[in-house]
DNA sequence: GCCAAATGTTTAAACGTTTAAACAGATTGT
DNA sequence: ACAATCTGTTTAAACGTTTAAACATTTGGC
């Protein structure tokens, strides 16, 4: 790689001092300089085609302009989807995004917060992992700033956007209920994290907000969100238990779409034999014979306040917000079951 | 943010010079050093929870250990695929990824080029937007390790890792005409990007070699890859056309999955009134009641060679790599169409 | 006992910036 | 006339590292 061009050689080229060139190309002490030197030193800069070096810059003034995203896996679409809105975002205060995949692995996810924070990022978003507490706790101490999205603990005293899990889940159930489904299955995966623990009390919560009793045998845990088997397994058990589940609630996107691969197997018609709701969008779920009637995350709103919020940590306006944003019910067929 | 910890800190609370302690941390000249003066250096660098600073590091090794990722859209299924491959092998060689969607605008690209540049980045890897030629020559010129993925210049000296977008687009075709197809509709959009272009030239190949004729009807150009109604316009052409189209195939995902919505409204059964072939593997295409047939590009190759031919050029061990690796073919359901 | 070599550690400069402070020269007020 | 002020520019130190070179002390050879 050519050595670049620094402020050092315009100011040779120039014939002044290096300071000089600085005030110039930051424009501070304007009122100073002579107009036809700052001219002449535009003109050499723009001629030499000078880019300010951002790790010298960084190392001097301690900001980096970059931020580091930490989700659990860049592939997947909520947080390829967030990562482009915390992008687009970011770039509206000049910052730009580096970010890691902690694959829901705390030890990832403290090596990869390192990593960031070794690059001296200016601040951290996080889709925290599970058993990543500690490693919170940890940049608490440090006040480095960072924002979680998606997942939070409670008794964590952090800024934290998220959707209002409970509320979501209760008004998806709520939904099939009024919908005509009395046997709704809940299909969720065994984890600490609060969201989706959230999603599976705001069941139970509509259960028995409309007076239906909750019943155990609907209630299925797998053991991640991607073992197709353990999840056909599962909706196989609804299907043939006694009083069978007219109806299945899916905590996350993942098992839906493990669970619909394994339905379109059977000969099962949704929504006539088996009503279905879920969460987040997906092309698949658009595209599956009967739509999916599913819970829309604010992912812009959450995004762009995450971004918002951090900055705000890094400008030392402190303030501890907690954001727990409303979900939006997306009706479609696939629920629209016992209905006449 | 609290103040890190830096050698200088270790050198004090130890009393020797910072040389040292970056001597010992860095385990040079370790024949040398005293063997209890270097451990207590290293347990105070724990103690402390010492962390080299990357950014200082990196202003005096002239090497961040950072790559630049550029792609059309980081949301989109095969950016966000890629750029988990590339930062999980990006990874065993230390580096870390920091990246930008160009939404394939080259004004975009350009500045987010230039940012990346200004971070010091040690290399790109890109995904280069239409007419960002210009910006390419210009990284060859200043001699900014770069490896360009999926796309390519064809008279550009570069290095650059895609898939063999012609044999691709040739083989899919191939493989509908086999199936009994003799009316297959092109749909495409208007692009300079060869890869797209590619396909559609393997398209034509393919008819010319099973002595078919290409019909100029049966070839649609949409505006751009995401443009619904225009899609839709496109499909009804081929099917109301006086001899209709028994096939599409469409040159890129998102243009099938457009396609498969509009496909969904009509009475029209795939694949046996209309038969589909595409690009890329989607949840979506897995899900929809007739699986699509299509190519499968050797992402995880692409991305892993990515990165070595980049850190190859970092290191200075130069050499063009210019690779078009073979796509696979997936036969599924949607393709099967004038089988008995 | 003296010089050379080996051992252990420090000095100093550098990477490319920023920025407070100093400086020199011109202009002004009295 | 001369201090005070203003104008335009430079000096120098700093950010946290790396690393060649210098230094001081010990050891060994003869």
């Amino acid at each position: 790689m050519k050595k670049k061009v620094s402020l050092k050689d315009i100011a040779q080229k120039v014939g002044v001092s290096i300071t000089l060139v600085s005030y110039v190309l930051n424009n501070k002490q304007l009122n100073r300089i002579s107009t036809h030197i700052a001219q002449k030193i535009k003109e050499t800069a723009a001629e030499l085609n000078y880019k300010p070096n951002q790790v010298a810059k960084g190392l001097k003034t301690n900001k980096t302009h970059t931020i580091g995203l930490l989700v659990a896996d860049i592939s997947n679409p909520f947080s390829s989807t967030m990562a482009r809105i915390i992008e687009n975002e970011a770039e509206n205060y000049n910052y730009t995004v580096i970010f890691g995949s902690s694959d829901e692995n705390p030890d990832r996810s403290k090596k990869l917060m390192d990593v960031l924070i070794n690059h001296q990022v200016d601040g951290l978003i996080i889709a925290p992992a599970e058993h990543s507490k500690e490693q919170l706790q940890y940049l608490l101490t440090e006040e480095i700033p960072f924002v979680l999205i998606d997942r939070f603990y409670a008794d964590l005293p952090c800024c934290h956007i998220s959707m209002d899990n409970f509320e979501a889940g209760k008004k998806l159930a709520s939904h099939l209920i009024e919908n005509g489904c009395r046997r709704i299955g809940l299909i969720t995966y065994r984890t600490t994290l609060n969201n989706i623990i959230e999603r599976k009390l705001g069941y139970f919560n509509a259960l028995n907000e409309h007076g239906l009793e909750a019943d155990e045998n609907l209630v299925k845990e797998v053991s991640s969100p991607i073992v197709g088997n353990e999840i056909a397994v599962a909706i196989k058990e609804l299907m043939t238990m006694p009083s069978p589940a007219d109806s299945i609630l899916f905590t996350a996107n993942l098992l839906s779409l493990e669970g619909l691969k394994y339905i379109n197997t059977l000969h099962v018609k949704v929504p006539h034999d088996l009503a279905i709701g879920t969460f987040d969008e997906s092309e698949a779920a658009d595209l599956f014979y009967a739509p999916l009637t599913h819970i829309k995350q604010p992912l812009q709103k959450m995004g762009r306040l995450a971004v918002q919020t951090l900055m705000d940590l890094i400008e030392e306006k402190k303030e501890l917000v907690q954001l727990e944003l409303k979900g939006e019910l997306v009706i479609r067929k696939s629920s629209l079951a016992a209905q006449p």
